[in-house]
RNA sequence: CGCCGGGUAGAGCAGUGGCAGCUCGCGGGGCUCAUAAUCCCGAGGUCGGGGGUUCGAAUCCCCCCCCGGCAACCA
């Protein structure tokens, strides 16, 4: 039996509509799953949309719609996005499926059981502004910075959780490895809050309405993180399919961007171990990025829609730009304006046009089919390594160093002048059926990155009779 | 206030103690199989500023400046 690799990303809000952000996460966990099918590891990758809240229902309320039905509206949309971006998830989960309301019943009511879940009054100064509660510090002069109005005291009945008996538990297994925090730094981090302020926090809402109702207080919702994470069981069938959770939980690794750390990599484990289930192996924080040096938002206007870039560059290409903007795991900045740039240079000329050039010189001079059983010339040794390390911009960085020592291999042995020479043939066979060889190679390789040119490419040299067909890459 | 990250050629980024690298762009040359693509050569950097440690620092330590993020249900 092959092993298994359970990998998610986070599940989405529905308040927005899907843009890079997403995607980005969405593609790099992509990659991941395909690599693993390709190594034949029994693969199951999830996604989903996280649904709940007072936000979600507020927007709905905007809209002039029932929150479901805006649930399912814009749900779609990542799912079409998904799509168009060719994502091979396994499941698609969404908050307010069924099966997932019962998981989290199930979830809930073992804690409350188990008495790590308590009732307590949460009092706060909520300013109606923000709409929000804020922190005393946060305040200037008494107060809202932003809407330089007194927040109001309210107090509010919730059910906590024990976090405080758990954190040191969650700690231990930071600290020996059993949880792996990527990248390295991030575990640093982490193991920073532990000596902050982490106290129990609440896991339900009095007026909040939109939500799944607790178990043993159907006048409370469940808190929305909580709600949240508990997709990473419930869609591989924690609360109605217990030999399919028993067989894939816990998670290989879970994929996100690091603004999300606390809620995975404390709140999360110490959940799962009120629970008595298992943590998961991974947690990778990839980076945030910003936009021609700007914070991406809706109120400056710079956010990018994917199926955008879809429409003007193609999937392939919407996937390699994103991923070689700048290191998985770091920060860094995305300008829009440089993506026809590399998408000419990387894609058109460089990978598009060799493809072009070797099998048009196939079709020409070796009749259609490629002469010689020979290994590649240039060797891919590390590339599987890097993205298991999630190293992709280096993964990428191998690959097209081969595409463009191939190139160089094409000037240097000039196969158009070997053609015209009877006596070189030999030689002329040799070093086609070599580009032939390392363009397969390099098909399997960048195939978890783009599937679809690595099918165009493996699909041309396998033609009975090759021929030059269209670039893969139209300059734009 | 706090916490995290960043400031390296015109642009985008690697490099974390030992002669400063990659890609794009730019200038010159070559080739003609190819998507005005490709190949070769070249110009271009006081590695944010200052101080220190060291035989030696972009790389370690201290101070400062600038940019961004988290803390607020936008990956």
């Amino acid at each position: 039996m092959s092993k298994k690799f359970y990998i998610t990303t986070p599940i989405y809000y529905v308040n927005d509509k899907p843009h890079i952000g997403h995607a980005y996460t969405t593609i790099a966990a992509d990659v991941l799953a395909r690599y693993y099918r390709q190594k034949n590891y029994r693969v199951y990758f999830v996604t989903g949309t996280d649904e709940h809240g007072a936000k979600v229902a507020q927007s709905a309320n905007a809209a002039g719609m029932e929150p479901k039905a805006f649930c399912d509206q814009n749900s779609a949309l990542f799912k079409e996005t998904f799509k168009a971006l060719n994502i091979s998830n396994d499941y698609f989960i969404r908050t307010t499926d069924e099966r997932h309301r019962v998981g989290v019943v199930k979830f809930l009511s073992k804690l409350h059981s188990n008495g790590d879940i308590y009732e307590g009054t949460y009092e706060g100064l909520y300013c109606v502004g923000c709409e929000r509660f804020i922190k005393e510090k946060e305040l200037v002069d008494g107060l809202c910075p932003d809407h330089k109005k007194a927040p109001e005291k309210v107090s509010e009945r919730n059910y906590f959780f024990k976090l405080s008996k758990y954190l040191p538990a969650v700690r231990k297994l930071i600290e020996d490895g059993t949880i792996k925090i990527l990248p390295h730094g991030r575990e640093k981090e982490v193991l920073g809050l532990f000596k902050q302020d982490l106290e129990d926090f609440s896991v339900s809402r009095e007026n909040v309405q939109w939500g799944i109702p607790l178990p043993f207080d159907e006048k409370q919702k469940t808190y929305v993180w909580v709600d949240a994470l508990l997709n990473y069981i419930t869609a591989i069938g924690y609360g109605d399919n217990d030999a399919f959770f028993e067989a894939w939980w816990p998670a290989d690794v879970h994929v996100m961007a690091r603004d999300i750390l606390k809620f995975h990599c404390v709140y999360w484990p110490a959940l799962l171990l009120a629970a008595g289930l298992p943590v998961p192996k991974v947690v990778y924080l990839h980076g945030f990025f910003t936009l021609d040096g700007k914070k991406m938002s809706k109120t400056l206007g710079n956010v990018i829609d994917p199926n955008d870039l879809v429409k003007k560059f193609g999937i392939d290409a919407t996937r390699y730009l994103l991923l070689t903007q700048f290191p998985f795991g770091q920060d860094g900045d995305i300008k829009e304006s440089l993506f026809a740039e590399k998408y000419n240079a990387d894609l058109a000329n460089n990978l598009g046009n060799l493809v072009s050039r070797v099998l048009n010189m196939i079709e020409k001079y070796c009749g259609g089919t490629v002469p010689k059983d020979v290994v590649s010339p240039i060797p891919l040794a590390h590339v599987g390594d890097y993205i298991e390390l999630l190293q992709f911009d280096r993964a990428l960085k191998e690959l097209w160093e081969a595409v463009m020592k191939a190139n160089q291999i094409i000037d240097e042995a000039e196969p158009w002048k070997l053609a015209k020479d009877p006596g070189k043939r030999e030689q002329l066979e040799t070093v086609l059926s070599q580009l032939a060889a390392l363009l397969l190679e390099f098909a399997a390789a960048i195939e978890p990155f783009m599937p679809e040119t690595a099918d165009i490419i493996i699909g041309s040299l396998n033609e009975a009779r090759i021929t030059k067909g269209d670039p893969l890459f139209k300059r734009v």
